[in-house]
DNA sequence: GTTTTTAATGACTTTCGGGTCATTAACCTA
DNA sequence: TAGGTTAATGACCCGAAAGTCATTAAAAAC
């Protein structure tokens, strides 16, 4: 039996996609330096020059990565808080359904393991990473805090620190699901783990009743 | 000016641990795949071939690493809740104040991180981890949620998924701390952001005063 | 002080993978 | 359908890093 060599396709507009999706699996699977360029290349199907022909270095291919794993789904969110008007604890329930919906359930999933592996070797990535992305995601959690705790919804605390705490949980779900959960055959439920941090987080939140 | 090259020192037992903990740094910073043996074998104020001295392969020191990093704290967050008597919420505090102190503030803080970022390349050392560690301390947490449900301290709600929920913030700022923090110089302050986490979870775990 | 043992060294070998480029062939146009 | 353009290929180059080993010298033994 002879492997039928697939003729070639020429494809330009769509190869630089199918490189950064190839790419990230990878990329988020092994690390960035034990990927090697040619799996990449197999796995979006074209051979190893190609890849070259979209991408001057492995560098840039991962600069490219996270670049275009930055989906308008932080200004979506924006949108979202923008024309909110009930409560504060449900525009929290509503940007975090968002999040999962547009981010935790496609492939861009594994991009915070991405980041969080490499940040260090990529200062400038993670950078970018940050101003774009975590910053303007902490803002918008940030200002439903204060919404609510102006509204007397929410107790007082300190907003900063909070955000962090609130925003944690759901990292470390997508973490995991790309880290241990592989290793281990110990899925976690998404919907169940984010609905606990969400009825924690109500509770926990609430202006106590004195 | 020359450098006076030090004299050889011929220093059996020390070795090991000098060398896993230059690995340790440098696996959390750059990574497994990144890190150059010679430059843990530098950082640890050895040749490389003393390195092959002690381990057998690159492979072969990322284990002990792992495997060194497991130190008896677990075995002391039994021993604290086997011997505790107050509140479950207290025994929460107790647990998280000794983790924080012998983990968090050690230079075993990194190992979370590394873990997370080469679990797929090394199932097998995720496996032993998360049978070693993992599992202990999520029985811990969950000890500790069970008790304060049964005792109607807390509120019920389906106790594996809230472990990790539980669980999730702590392991976060080890995390932020080792990728995101040092290319960005914004540090959490620990303290105030477990603090923040314990008063959350106190009032979201707390059985409602109907 | 001399000999023996073995920890330590670093130059060397080898393998691996990032990056290059001359060649090939798919598609377009006239 | 012939000719031109350029997307695609994969053999090749080369530097870097894992791993080896004959040699050196620190400490121990006597």
């Amino acid at each position: 039996m002879f492997a039928a060599t697939q003729p070639r396709r020429r494809r330009k507009e769509a190869r630089p996609s199918e490189l950064t999706a190839a790419a990230l699996a990878l990329f988020v699977e092994k690390g960035f330096a034990a990927t090697r360029l040619e799996e990449i290349a197999i796995r979006a199907g074209v051979s190893k020059g190609t890849l070259y022909l979209y991408f001057d270095s492995k560098d840039a291919l991962f600069k490219a990565v996270i670049q275009e794993g930055i989906v308008p789904v932080v200004a979506e969110g924006e949108a979202i808080a923008a024309r909110h008007d009930g409560s504060a604890v449900e525009l929290l329930e509503r940007l975090l359904e968002n999040w999962w919906s547009r981010i935790g359930e496609t492939e861009y999933a594994g991009i915070p393991k991405l980041m969080i592996a490499e940040a260090r070797n990529f200062p400038d990535v993670a950078r970018f990473y940050y101003e774009n992305v975590i910053r303007r995601g902490r803002a918008l959690i940030g200002a439903a805090l204060e919404r609510g705790m102006a509204s007397g919804e929410f107790r007082r605390l300190e907003v900063e620190t909070t955000i962090e705490v609130v925003i944690a949980p759901i990292l470390m779900l997508l973490i995991w699901r790309f880290s241990m959960a592989p290793c281990l055959g110990r899925e976690i439920e998404p919907r169940q783990y984010l609905a606990i941090h969400m009825e924690l987080l109500r509770q926990g939140l609430e202006r106590s009743r004195v």
